[in-house]
RNA sequence: GCUGGUAUAGCUCAGUAGGUAGAGCGCUCCCUUGGUAAGGGAGAGGCUCCCGAGUUCGAAUCUCGGUACCAGCACCA
C-alpha cells in the first residue's frame, strides 16, 4: 500500500469509506436522505433517514454493493458547489448544515466520488483502491435522533466495523465475542449472583452467591472509610415532598422519583439520594470548626425511576446503593480533603486492578449559583490537586459541572479496555444554605460549610457489573462468594473432609463440601463451574499424611501440602485482598 | 421516552399453509464406588407456548393493545 497507517489515515479512510456505505445505501433503497457520516473508534456509522426500515437481512446486499464501489477504484475529488442550497435542495439535513456554516462563515465544501457528491469538509483518501484490503462489516442498525436531539426526527443509522485489514478486523470480532462472554447478565445468571423479575424491572434480585459478593464488598468499604474518619448513618427511605422542595428535587428530579400519595393527601418520595438527609443530620446541633471536616458516610437503598430503555442490566439499575459520603468542610479543607478522597479512591481501584483517569468539570455558563470567585478558587483548588496527583495528564469539560459545583469524575478501565464512568466527586457550595446550615468558626463567627457528595464505587450495583466482566466472574480470593470447595475422592473420606471443613471455616473462610452421590471428577467439574479459586481434594493418600491436595482455579495442581501452610496462605490473600491466587510454597 | 427486534421446558434454541409442542445440556432414578472439566441406562419437566382482547369451527402460530428484555439513541451512578 506504501501508505503510512497512523491514526489519523485511519481516521480519513473510515470516513472515506462512510461515503461508501452512503452510495450504497443510496443505490440499494429510494429516497434517501442523509445525516452525519462520521468516523469512530471501530469503524464508522452513517445516519439516513428513508422510508425502507433496514433489516439485517440487508446487510450482505449492503456490504456488497460497498465492495463493488471499492473495487471500482473512485477517486475522491473536492467539488466547488456553487450554489448548495440548490444543489443539496432534496437533501434537508444537509441544507440545514448549509445554513449553519453559512451563518458562520464557514466554507461550503463538497467531495465526489463515482458520481455520488456529498456534503464534507474532508479529508478523504485518493480513491476507494486505498480501502481495498480493509475489513468492513455492517454491524447493527439503530435510531439515533437527528443530531442528538430527542425532539427531532430519529434516523436509522448504520454501524460499520472496519480495519485497515481483515485479520485487524476478525480480531476486533473476536475481542467483542469475548467480551459477550464476560457479560455480567450471562455470567450473573450462571453464576446464581442476581436475576430480575418482569415485576421490579431495574430491581436486581440478589441470590445466595451474589449476596455474598455484595456483602463482603460493602463491608470492605465500611473498613476502608471507617478508617478513614468517616461516620456511618443511615436515614429514612421515605421522606415528606417538603424536605424535596427544601433540597430542590421536588421541582428539578421529580421524573426521576417514586412518589407515595396518601389518602390524606400527604406526599412522599422515595429518596433517590442520600444528601438532603445528610443535611439534616449535619444540622441536629450546632457544629464548631473543630468538627470539620465532618464525613457522613451512608449506603442506603436509593430508587431512581428511569426511562424503560435506559435499563442495563446492573449497570443501569432503579434501585441501588452507593458507598456515598456528604463531607462538610471549610472552605479553605477543600484541597486537602480532596486530595484525601483521591487517596481513597486510588487505593479502592488498585484492590481490583482497575486503572483510571480524572475528569474536571468546570462552571457551566449560565445557570450556575455563587459567586464567581468562589468557583474560581474552587477551580483552582482542584486543578492544582489533579495536576499534581495526575501530572498534569485529566481531562477538563468545560462548562459541564453541577449548576451548584464543579466535579470531578473518575473514568476506570477494564482489562477489556472499555471505559466506565463509576466515581464522582462533586463540590457543592449551595445546598447547606438551602438548609440553613451552619457551623462556628474560630473568630465566633457564623458560617456555611461547603458540602462534597462522593461516590467512590459509584453504585455497588453498577461496581459489580464492572467487576464481573473485569474478572470474568473468576474475583480474587477474598471476594470470591465461595472461596473453598472440598471434594473427597470416596464416601470413605468424607468423615475427613467434614473436620477440613471446620477447620477452614472456623478461620472464617467460605467454605462448600460437596457430599453429594456421584463422581469425584463430576463434582470436581461443578466446582470448577463455579470458579473456585481452591478445591481441596482428599483421598486415600492425604488422609494418611493429614495433609491436603489442592487443585487452583488457575490449573495448578499442589499434592500434599500441610493444611496449616494453605490457611495462612489463604488468610493472607484476604488480609492483602491478593488479585492473584497463590499457588506455591504452602 | 424514541427506532428496530425478541418473548416456546432450569439453560441454549428448533418448530408448525392456524388443528392441543421438540432437541442438546441440566435435573430425577437405577447400575457404576470413582484420583482431577461429562462412565452406562431409564425417566420426569411446558398442558396460560409473556399477558389481555379480537379474527376463526379451532390460535402457541394471524391482528390489535400491554409488559419485560435485547441493540442503539436520548438520559445517567
Amino acid at each position: 500500500m506504501g501508505k503510512n497507517i497512523d491514526a489519523d489515515y485511519i481516521q480519513k479512510a473510515r470516513h472515506s469509506m462512510a461515503h461508501v456505505l452512503a452510495k450504497a445505501v443510496c443505490q440499494l433503497f429510494d429516497n434517501v436522505k442523509l445525516g452525519f457520516g462520521p468516523p469512530i473508534d471501530n469503524g464508522f456509522y452513517y445516519d439516513f433517514d428513508m422510508p425502507h426500515t433496514i433489516k439485517e437481512e440487508d446487510f450482505a446486499a449492503i456490504e456488497a454493493k460497498m465492495a463493488e464501489i471499492i473495487k471500482n477504484d473512485e477517486e475522491f475529488m473536492y467539488k466547488q458547489i456553487d450554489n448548495p442550497e440548490a444543489f443539496f435542495a432534496s437533501e434537508p439535513y444537509k441544507l440545514e448544515l448549509i445554513s449553519e456554516l453559512k451563518a458562520g462563515g464557514e466554507e461550503i465544501s463538497a467531495y465526489e466520488n463515482g458520481g455520488f457528491v456529498d456534503l464534507c469538509a474532508g479529508p478523504h483518501v485518493e480513491s476507494t483502491k486505498e480501502l481495498r484490503n480493509w475489513g468492513f462489516a455492517v454491524a447493527s442498525i439503530a435510531g439515533a435522533y437527528w443530531r442528538g436531539d430527542s425532539n427531532r426526527p430519529m434516523l436509522q443509522r448504520v454501524y460499520v466495523h472496519a480495519f485497515p485489514d481483515r485479520k485487524e478486523l476478525k480480531k476486533y470480532q473476536q475481542f467483542l465475542e469475548e467480551a459477550k462472554k464476560r457479560d455480567h447478565r450471562l455470567l450473573g445468571n450462571q453464576q446464581d449472583l442476581f436475576f430480575f423479575d418482569e415485576t421490579a424491572p431495574g430491581m436486581p434480585y440478589w441470590l445466595p452467591k451474589g449476596a455474598k459478593l455484595y456483602n463482603t464488598l460493602l463491608n470492605f468499604s465500611r473498613r476502608v472509610h471507617e478508617a478513614r474518619g468517616y461516620q456511618e448513618i443511615v436515614g429514612p427511605q421515605l421522606n415528606h415532598r417538603s424536605l424535596w422542595e427544601t433540597s430542590g428535587h421536588w421541582e428539578h428530579y421529580h421524573e426521576n422519583m417514586f412518589t407515595v400519595d396518601l389518602d390524606n393527601d400527604q406526599h412522599y418520595a422515595l429518596k433517590p439520594m442520600n444528601c438532603p438527609n445528610a443535611m439534616i443530620t449535619f444540622g441536629r446541633k450546632n457544629r464548631s470548626y473543630r468538627d470539620l471536616p465532618l464525613r457522613f458516610y451512608e449506603t442506603s437503598y436509593l430508587h431512581r425511576k428511569e426511562a424503560s430503555g435506559a435499563l442495563h442490566g446492573l449497570l443501569r439499575v432503579q434501585t441501588f446503593r452507593q458507598d456515598d459520603a456528604h463531607n462538610f468542610i471549610a472552605q479553605n479543607q477543600i484541597s486537602s480533603e480532596i486530595n484525601e478522597i483521591l487517596d481513597i479512591t486510588n487505593y479502592l481501584y488498585g484492590v481490583f486492578g482497575l486503572t483510571s483517569r480524572a475528569v474536571l468539570s468546570t462552571r457551566p455558563l449560565e445557570g450556575y449559583l455563587g459567586e464567581i470567585a468562589e468557583w474560581d478558587a474552587a477551580e483552582d483548588a482542584l486543578k492544582a490537586v489533579l495536576n499534581d496527583r495526575y501530572e498534569g495528564k485529566f481531562e477538563i469539560n468545560e462548562g459541564d459541572g453541577a449548576f451548584y459545583g464543579p466535579k470531578i469524575d473518575i473514568l476506570v478501565q477494564d482489562v477489556l479496555g472499555r471505559e466506565w464512568q463509576l466515581c464522582t466527586i462533586q463540590l457543592d457550595f449551595q445546598l447547606a444554605g438551602k438548609f440553613g446550615l451552619e457551623y462556628t468558626d474560630s473568630d465566633g463567627k457564623r458560617k456555611t460549610p461547603v458540602v462534597i457528595h462522593r461516590a467512590l464505587f459509584g453504585s455497588m450495583e453498577r461496581f459489580i457489573g464492572v467487576i464481573i466482566e473485569h474478572f470474568a466472574a473468576k474475583f480474587p480470593f477474598w471476594l470470591s462468594p465461595i472461596q473453598i470447595g472440598i471434594v473427597p475422592v470416596h464416601d470413605a473420606h468424607v468423615g475427613y473432609c467434614e473436620k477440613i471443613k471446620k477447620a477452614l471455616e472456623d478461620e472464617g473462610f467460605r467454605v462448600s463440601l460437596d457430599t453429594s452421590e456421584g463422581t469425584m471428577g463430576n463434582k470436581i467439574k461443578g466446582f470448577r463451574h463455579e470458579m473456585l479459586p481452591y478445591i481441596v481434594i482428599v483421598g486415600d493418600a492425604e488422609m494418611e499424611q493429614g495433609n491436603i491436595s489442592i487443585r487452583v482455579r488457575n490449573g495448578t495442581q499442589c499434592n500434599n501440602i500441610p493444611l496449616d501452610g494453605f490457611v495462612s496462605a489463604c488468610k493472607n490473600m484476604d488480609k492483602n485482598h491478593h488479585l492473584d491466587l497463590i499457588d506455591s510454597d504452602f
